[in-house]
DNA sequence: ACTGAAATGTTGATAAATCAACAATTATAA
DNA sequence: TTATAATTGTTGATTTATCAACATTTCAGT
């Protein structure tokens, strides 16, 4: 059972912070150790203690932000038996806290997609499947294809942290999920879910 | 010669900015080690290593920010043989930017005079000395008591600091110089030193 | 005044980060 | 191409930070 060690988290942290800000200016490939090190203001020798190579670090930070992402989303569900239509506006809500937790990552991600190439319908499959959970606990007569409306919620997500991002975070996160309320009570043939929760 | 370790700078580096934020909320007395540490994510034994008392840390603490309000200020003298009108009229771009750089010990020390008291005073010495050295690069006649211009000199900057941190640090440091330089050439009786350096 | 909780200082063993130096590889430019 | 510089992995000795545990002391509420 190895413990936590808080130097550890701190290095690690550190490193990839460095590395996605290198990555809003240049591409992988064109990103020294050297660099990283010296931006996270780290021994270069500590570096090889945890990563072999950079593109090890890369798929850590990745893999930070997803998990944090999932994390976020399925907030409300925490220490729930039951879960109500309430819980399933209220489940984007961490998730425009978790974006701009992780700014400096989405803005590459939006504004340089080139540099993480596929990244960006990576994350929209991880949305898609965080919304699948969401719409089992929806009554569902049965017409509707599950994957096409996950995916139809999952891609209009994402174009709201899209567009958020892209404008430069002109928003609290508070706003943004007031925004994503009322577009989703305001779409046509809109049955209402938030307020006629007991149809 | 003693070797620069940098976990000693950011260890140290984390128990003041601890500090400094726990310091927005209460007054020393009522701030703890065990708080201090926590927020600095450090362990309790480590801030025993650098310092005996929670005193000694603010001390510390001050004398950062003394210190580079002193080298901030001095920034255009450095590398000059002699100073010109055009320096004086710079010398105080740097002192803003000093203060957006540490923000939260500006803001305790304006919105909070209590937690600190009689810095505002230790302060306007320190920007009176200052001051004073540049006043030497100053023709004058003779008749004006250069203590007394100096301290004008100091309390006005003071003035623009305060109503800067008050108001929430509406505006860039840029801009605040700019004011600045602004203020000087529209005083009343001025000999418009910026626009006339021949005279 | 009493009692449980929190904070304080200190300890020793362990793990992590540091620095400097090194040879080897890879870029960069003349 | 060749020379020069920069980057790369790796090393070992040293310093620092970590954790957990401990006995005291201080604090807060009854």
């Amino acid at each position: 059972m190895t413990q936590h060690d808080r130097r550890i988290d701190k290095t690690q942290k550190a490193l990839k912070s460095a590395l996605i800000k290198l990555m809003e200016e240049k591409d992988l490939p064109h990103i020294t150790v050297t660099e990283i090190v010296k931006k996270a203001d780290v021994n270069r020798g500590t570096f090889y203690k945890h990563y072999e190579v950079k593109e090890e670090l890369l798929e850590a930070t990745i893999q930070d932000v997803i998990k944090s992402l999932i994390q976020a989303y399925r907030h409300p569900y925490l220490n729930k038996e039951r879960f109500t239509i309430k819980d399933l506006s209220a489940s984007k809500i961490k998730l425009f806290e978790h974006v701009a937790a992780n700014a400096d990552f989405y803005r590459v991600i939006m504004l340089h997609p080139s540099v993480l190439p596929g990244f960006q319908n990576r994350l929209c499959e991880v949305l898609k499947k965080l919304s699948i959970q969401d719409l089992k606990f929806i009554p569902n007569t049965g017409t509707i294809d599950v994957d096409l409306q996950a995916s139809y919620q999952s891609h209009a997500l994402f174009g709201m942290i899209f567009e958020w991002v892209k404008g430069g975070f002109k928003y609290t996160p508070e706003h943004m999920a007031q925004q994503l309320l009322e577009i989703l009570s305001n779409q046509p043939f809109s049955s209402g879910y938030h307020t006629m929760p007991n149809k």
